[in-house]
DNA sequence: CTGAAAGCGCTTACAG
DNA sequence: CTGAAAGCGCTTACAG
C-alpha cells in the first residue's frame, strides 16, 4: 500500500524524457530552461507528488537551512513567545527550526545541543540553563558554528575567548526604573523577589534594584533579597517569605513576571491583597501581564519580538562569519498598570 | 580564522591510515573493528573535533531521525506542555525536533508544513488549526510520511478515505462530567464559555455540557453558549457576554483552562467574585491551574504525558506502517479547587 | 578484521 | 538550452 520508495529528480527526468540537471534548473526557476521543458517538469512534478528533498541539495551545496533552538525553559510563556518569535522569522526566510528545550539543566542541554549538532545546522540560537558554563558549550558546538546566546551570558570559568554573539535586555537599567517606580509611588521597603542569584540576568537586576535604592539613600541588606527558582510555581510557594524578616515589605521588585504573577498569588493565599495593600512590578511583559488581577506593571521586553531579532542577528552572522561579535542590550520599558498602587503607610 | 571546511569520515581515516569504512563501523560500535583499531579511531576523532553528519548518513540509509512538529498556538501553555513533552520523548529516542507555529492561520500551517516536508520528516505531529481541511493537509504531506494528528479532528470535505492517527482527549465525556460537577454543587444557570464552535473539541465539549444539562431535567438555549476565541485575552474581553442575556448564570463550564482564567480576570474586573458568587470550570490542567486566584477547577488532560505520548504514538507507526490506524482518546479527570463554590442562590 | 566500489538525491562545472 | 560526469558525507554489500 505504502508506495515503496519516494519521488526523485530522476523520475520526474525520466518521464520527461530530459536530464536530472534541466530539472533542477526548473526546479530553481532559472531562465535556462524553456519556457515549454519548465512547464512540462512542473507538470510531472505535479502530477507524481514529488516533494523535494532539501537536506540532499544542502548536502551537495555544503549549506544548511536548519537553525538549532534551545530554549531552558519552554513553559514559561516568556520563552514559548520569544521560540514563537525565532521560529516565525527563520521560516520567514525559509529556514526550519530544530527545537530543544533543556528543562534548565545543563547537562540535558549538553545532551540535546550535541543531538542537534549532528543536523549541521546553520547556526544555534541558546537561551541557556542557569550556570551554563562556556567552555561545555563550546566542546559541543564547536568554533565553525555561529552561536547567539540570548538573556543570560555564559559562566565563563578561565576568561577563555570563546566568541559568540549575544542579545539580552538591560538588566540593570530596567531593574533601576522598576525599582524607582516603586519608591516614585512612595515604597521604602522593597524587597527584590526571586530568580537565582548564580543566574547573569538576576545578577544585573539585582544590581539596579540596589543602584535605585542607594540613589534613594536607602541602606540595603542582603536579606532584602529571597531567591526562588525562577517559576510561578516556586515564587508562589515562598511568598511567606516576604514576612521572615525585621520589617514588612510594602513592594516588591519581582526576577520577572511568572514570578511576580506567582507571588502575588501567594500573597492572595496568604489574605493579601496585591494591587491594593502590596506593590508588585514584574520584568518581561508576557501576554498574561496586561489581563492579571490586578493587571502587573512591568518591564516591557516585548519577548515575541526577541525571537525576531534573535533569529535575524543569526542569519546575518551566518551569511558573513567575518562579523564583528556583537553583544546587544536591549533597552525595556515601564508597561504601567494596577499592580503597583501608592503606599498606604511610609 | 573561520576554519575552511568540516571534518569527515575521510579525514578521520586518512589520518589513522584505514579505510571509511572501518572508521564507520567504528561510529556505529560495531564489534567487527578491532579494539586497538577503535581506540585510535576514536582518539583521533576527539582530537580534530569530528561530529557525525547525520543528515548524510540519512541519506544513504533512506531513513529520517526528525519529526516534524506543527502546533497551533505556542503561547497557549497547553501547546508549549505538549511541545515540550514532544520534544522530551523524541530526543529520548534520538530523534529531532522540527518546529512550526501556525498561530491558528491554515495558510501558515501550510506554508510550515510544505517547509517541513522538504526535510523528510520520518513523521508529522500536527496539532491543527481551526477548521484545517483534510484535503488540504494531505495534499502537502503526502501519503507515505506517518501523520498524527491532536488534540482536533480534520475537517473531511467529502468523506475521503485519508487515514492518520489520532491522539485526543475525551472531551464529550470530560465536558460532561465538569457540568455534572456544577449541577452536583448547586448551580441550574450554567453558561458554557469560549471557543469556536467550528473546532472539533469545542464542538465536543458543547456536546457533554447540553448531555448534561439534558440529564439534569433543564432546558437549554443556544443563546446559553458563548463564542470566543480560545485565549486569554479574548475571553477577558468578552465577560460581559454572560450578563446580556435573560437570566444571569451562576456558573460557567469553560472551553479550557486559559479561557476559564481569562473569564475569572475578566469578571473581577466587572466586580464579580470568582470562587465565591460564580462558579468557572477549565478543561486541560495547565501548570497554572493550581495557582490562580482561586485555584482552577479543571479537567485533567495533562498536556506534557499527552506530548510525549504523541511522539510514542508516531514513532511507533514509522516503525511498523502497515500498523491499522489508531485514534486513541484519552479520559479526563476532574481535579477539584477553590473556583467552583456552591450556588448562592438555586 | 579491512578495503574498493557503488549509491542515497541532489547541484555544479564543463561540454556541446 | 541540455546532457554526462563528478561529488557532498555517509553506509552497504562484496571481496579478500
Amino acid at each position: 500500500m505504502e508506495a515503496p520508495r519516494r519521488i526523485t529528480l530522476n523520475d520526474i527526468a525520466r518521464a520527461c524524457g530530459v536530464s536530472r540537471a534541466t530539472v533542477s534548473l526548473v526546479l530553481r526557476g532559472s531562465p535556462l530552461a524553456h519556457v515549454d521543458t519548465r512547464r512540462q517538469v512542473q507538470a510531472e512534478m505535479q502530477r507524481q507528488g514529488y516533494v523535494y528533498n532539501r537536506a540532499a541539495a544542502n548536502l551537495r551545496q555544503r549549506v544548511s537551512t536548519a537553525v538549532a533552538l534551545v530554549i531552558n525553559d519552554l513553559s514559561n510563556p516568556f520563552f514559548a513567545e520569544f521560540a514563537a518569535g525565532v521560529d516565525e522569522e527563520l521560516s520567514k526566510k525559509n529556514y526550519v527550526t530544530l527545537l530543544g528545550n533543556s528543562n534548565e539543566s545543563s547537562s540535558r542541554q549538553r545532551q540535546v545541543l550535541a543531538s542537534l549538532m549532528e543536523h549541521n545546522p546553520a547556526g544555534v540560537i541558546l537561551s541557556p540553563a542557569e550556570a551554563s558554563d562556556s567552555a561545555d558549550i563550546e566542546f559541543v558546538i564547536g568554533r565553525r558554528t555561529p552561536l547567539l546566546v540570548f538573556n543570560r551570558v555564559l559562566v565563563e570559568p578561565d576568561a577563555l575567548s570563546f566568541e559568540y554573539d549575544f542579545l539580552g535586555l538591560d538588566n540593570r537599567a530596567g531593574s533601576r526604573v522598576a525599582t524607582e517606580h516603586l519608591l516614585s509611588l512612595g515604597h521604602r521597603r522593597i524587597a527584590f523577589y526571586g530568580g537565582h542569584a548564580d543566574s547573569s540576568s538576576c545578577r544585573e537586576r539585582r544590581l539596579g534594584y540596589l543602584d535605585a535604592l542607594k540613589g534613594a539613600g536607602i541602606t540595603v541588606d542582603e536579606s532584602w533579597m529571597i531567591e526562588t527558582a525562577p517559576t510561578r510555581l516556586e515564587a508562589y510557594a515562598h511568598a511567606e517569605a516576604l514576612y521572615e524578616r525585621d520589617f514588612v515589605p510594602t513592594g516588591a521588585v519581582c526576577y520577572n513576571d511568572v514570578v511576580a504573577l506567582g507571588l502575588m498569588q501567594g500573597l492572595t493565599r496568604l489574605g493579601r491583597h496585591p494591587g491594593t495593600d502590596f506593590a508588585a512590578i514584574g520584568f518581561d511583559n508576557i501576554p498574561e501581564a496586561a489581563v492579571g488581577v490586578p493587571p502587573l506593571t512591568t518591564m516591557n521586553a516585548d519577548p515575541r519580538a526577541r525571537g525576531r531579532q534573535a533569529a535575524e542577528l543569526l542569519l546575518q552572522r551566518a551569511a558573513n562569519p567575518s562579523l564583528p561579535h556583537r553583544s546587544i542590550v536591549v533597552p525595556v520599558q515601564l508597561t504601567h498598570r494596577d499592580s503597583t498602587p501608592r503606599a498606604l503607610v511610609v
